[in-house]
DNA sequence: AGCACGCCGACT
DNA sequence: GTCGGCGTGCTC
């Protein structure tokens, strides 16, 4: 007799209890078919009846005594449901990058509870207003309590809300199943989308491309139509009209009938962006963004799935809308953060989407002016498909680049933290009557407040980081949310010299109009954004000229076209080159051209200050000139020098707990047995640690870290795997919490 | 969601 | 006793 084998089934009904795993035993005949993310027909509860489920999981081992165990009935093979894709990928995604079954499903599969909200159940009488008195009448006879109390309450309002039937009225699902068979009473469920668009747009149709677009297309779509699947990297300097070519793209492959994807970094959705898609291809587009209720975000994916759209813009969540014919994944911006997930499993869009599209043999396009180091790389080996759009749609000339050295001002005596230069280009352009944008690099350098006679630093009680001065007097924590008000008195040596020390975009504004007192001045950080429009409001109110000058943070760079702007300043361009972190060059070097890339991205030539303490760090110098290759030359030697990522990879466990000892101890034995494992199977690994994380406790919880480096992405894998088996199977660990991220983005 | 179990008042 | 209304809890 052979091993008998189970799987995990999640059931295929829309309620919350029943949103987790039952075990099935897997009947022989079937083993071969019963693949995770196969859809199986299982007998269900006491009557068994035959309900619909998917496998999530499989195993050796029953999980409760073997007698509940009932058999699977069959696997569906016939027609493989986009849920078998996505749940086959939610696996995928937990065996890359960690974490358990469930975070993954919880990435994939939208919430279920949004049911609920979506169906919005109402309940009616079926008989008329004397039917239901008599019964009423009778009822009271019979002392039916609860028939009493639903009746008392319908014949006063003809129609009432399912779910405050059940629940204000305390009327239990049984007795309206027995008043429904009666034909007392009915429900009726709307199914109401909710289309997040609600202006109709002028149609407009194709766009002319310029040369450089045209080819990059025909290209593409010659690929397309022979049926070959890729992917693909676009990369086209700020303002080289890389929509138009994805929307040329997209047009083509909807006449194929197959659906796209596109994400886009959620700072980008703006009304502009999604504006010119509508205007394309009508109401067959629907967008995703966080703002969204999660009803409003189930109804998306239902239209998706139904077909009634076939294209769906969004943010990194947009990745698994269940299309069924999904064609094209298109990732703009490729090089955002935002692609990659700060929750477990901690993913990244551009792996995922070259996972999905292989599963549903699509392409992947992936648009950028400053590729990924990884995808660049794949270019330059072949691996991805590399086209460059060299030219500005608007013949717009590059902007005129100076690098201003902060020492040098020092030596001119000039402390303010705008450089001579800036400050006189500041003048010019507010005489002409032309806007000026001032990006200051915020990376954990806004205004902590520090004693000048001890050095003390006012800190987070709960976290490991400073705490940040604002106006109003008092100092915030941005990582827990934490406030106090600012001491008079430094708290430990009494000392009054206690002040703000760095430069925070409060700051910067309040230093501006102290200079140019006639400038009218925004600001747009954290603070001023808050509110709901907050974001959307300022860039409006710049870009039609209400303000001169625009303070901010990286916001400000992204998205966005100010015709208007000629002048950028960047405050203190290195104050992410020293972070600690192997992509802070990288991350410079994005930043610095993101920048420059808003000046003069009309008719109106552009000039751009980075006032810097490092010019001739190569990050600084390439940004200045808009040489990507030439920064790639450099980085790439760094991290193959450094053997990091995507030259080696990085592995990195984070281990927390709420006790410091017990985060401490964890990491220890972990550590121990990551060495053992590296020993015992020979592994060139290089370890790091166990130590604290950089941010040692955050919210009151301590943080220890391991890195583990390695030349194969699935060594790691293995490592991972190992240790995490190693840490479920170990009874050591209570209390404890353990993450993992490949090749982090982020620092700890 | 659907089903059964057990409690309770009412009726024969 | 027994029947129907009603609430609750479980489903591998």
């Amino acid at each position: 007799m052979s091993k008998q084998y189970y799987a995990d089934i999640i059931i295929d009904i829309s309620h919350e209890n029943l949103d987790k795993t039952y075990q099935y035993a897997i009947p022989e005949e079937i083993v071969n078919d019963a693949a995770i993310g196969a859809l199986v027909i299982v007998p269900f509860g006491k009557g068994n009846r035959s309900i619909n489920g998917y496998i999530v999981g499989l195993s050796e081992v029953p999980k409760i005594s073997r007698e509940l165990i009932k058999p699977i009935i069959r696997v569906v093979t016939e027609a493989p449901m986009i849920e078998s894709h996505l749940i086959y990928l939610a696996y995928w995604m937990k065996e890359t990058f960690g974490g358990t079954m469930n975070d993954s499903l919880k990435a994939v599969i939208p919430v279920k509870k949004a049911v609920k909200i979506k169906e919005q159940r109402m309940l009616q009488l079926a008989i008329d207003q004397d039917q239901a008195k008599q019964l009423y009448y009778e009822y009271q006879k019979k002392n039916n309590k609860a028939r009493v109390r639903l009746l008392e309450a319908l014949m006063k309002e003809s129609i009432l809300d399912y779910d405050i039937v059940i629940n204000k009225l305390n009327i239990s699902r049984s007795t309206l199943q027995g008043l429904e068979k009666q034909g007392v009473t009915k429900t009726i469920s709307e199914q109401i989308y909710r289309n997040p668009i609600k202006n109709h747009f002028e149609q407009s149709g194709a766009v002319s491309l310029n040369e450089e677009q045209e080819i990059i297309v025909q290209d593409f779509l010659q690929e397309y139509e022979a049926g070959i699947r890729g992917t693909y990297l676009v990369h086209g300097i700020t303002g080289s009209g890389k929509t138009e070519v994805y929307m040329e793209i997209i047009a083509r492959v909807l006449t194929m009938d197959r659906q796209v994807i596109m994400l886009i970094p959620e700072i980008a959705l703006t009304y502009q962006t999604v504006q010119r898609f509508y205007k394309r291809f009508g109401d067959r587009v629907s967008i995703l963004n966080s703002k969204m209720s999660q009803g409003e975000r189930y109804d998306q994916s239902l239209r998706a799935k139904n077909g009634d759209i076939d294209i769906i813009i969004g943010p990194r969540s947009a990745l698994f809308t269940p299309f069924q014919k999904l064609g094209l994944i298109i990732i703009d911006e490729e090089h955002e953060n935002s692609y990659k997930s700060e929750t477990v499993p901690k993913y990244h869009a551009v792996e995922v989407a070259r996972k999905r599209a292989e599963l549903t043999n699509a392409s992947v396009l992936l648009g950028s002016a400053t590729p990924l180091l990884e995808s660049f790389q794949k270019a330059q080996t072949g691996e991805i498909k590399y086209y460059s759009l060299k030219k500005r749609a608007k013949e717009a000339e590059p902007p005129r680049v100076w690098i201003v050295d902060l020492r040098e001002e020092l030596k001119k005596k000039n402390k303010s933290i705008f450089s001579i230069k800036l400050k006189e280009l500041i003048a010019d352009r507010l005489s002409k009557n032309e806007q000026i944008m001032l990006f200051l690099n915020r990376r954990g350098y806004a205004g902590f407040v520090s004693c000048r006679s001890c050095g003390y630093v006012v800190t987070c009680p709960h976290c490991d980081v400073s705490l940040t001065s604002h106006n109003d007097g008092t100092l915030t924590c941005h990582y827990c949310g934490y406030s106090e008000v600012q001491p008079a008195n430094c708290p430990k040596c009494g000392s009054k010299y206690i002040a703000a020390f760095g430069t925070g975009t409060q700051k910067v504004e309040e230093l501006i109009k102290k200079e140019f007192p006639d400038a009218r001045v925004l600001r747009m950080d954290t603070d001023t954004t808050k509110n709901k429009g907050g974001h959307e409001e300022i860039l409006t109110s710049f870009s039609q000229h209400k303000a001169d000058i625009l303070v901010g943070t990286q916001m400000i760079v992204k998205g966005h076209d100010f015709p208007k702007v000629t002048l950028v300043g960047i405050i203190a361009a290195d104050l992410s080159l020293y972070c600690g972190d192997f992509r802070a060059s990288e991350r410079t070097f994005q930043l610095l051209c993101q920048a420059a890339g808003r000046a003069g991205r009309d008719v109106l030539p552009g000039e751009v200050v980075i006032q810097t303490y490092h010019p001739e760090h190569y990050s600084i110098v390439t940004a200045a000139q808009g040489d990507y290759e030439a920064f790639y030359k450099q980085e790439i030697l760094y991290r193959t020098l450094m053997q990091y990522p995507p030259i080696a990879h990085i592995l990195l466990l984070l281990i927390t707990s709420k006790e410091e000892e017990q985060a401490a101890n964890a990491a220890d034995i972990l550590g121990n047995a990551t060495k053992l494992y590296l020993d015992k199977n020979d592994l060139q690994a290089q370890m790091i640690g166990p130590a604290p994380a950089a941010i040692s406790k955050a919210n009151d919880i301590y943080r220890r870290v391991i890195y583990v480096k390695h030349k194969d992405y699935t060594t790691l894998i293995d490592i991972k795997n190992y240790i995490e088996g190693y840490y479920s199977y170990s009874q050591q660990f209570n209390g404890c919490n353990l993450q993992f991220d490949f090749d982090p983005m982020i620092s700890y």
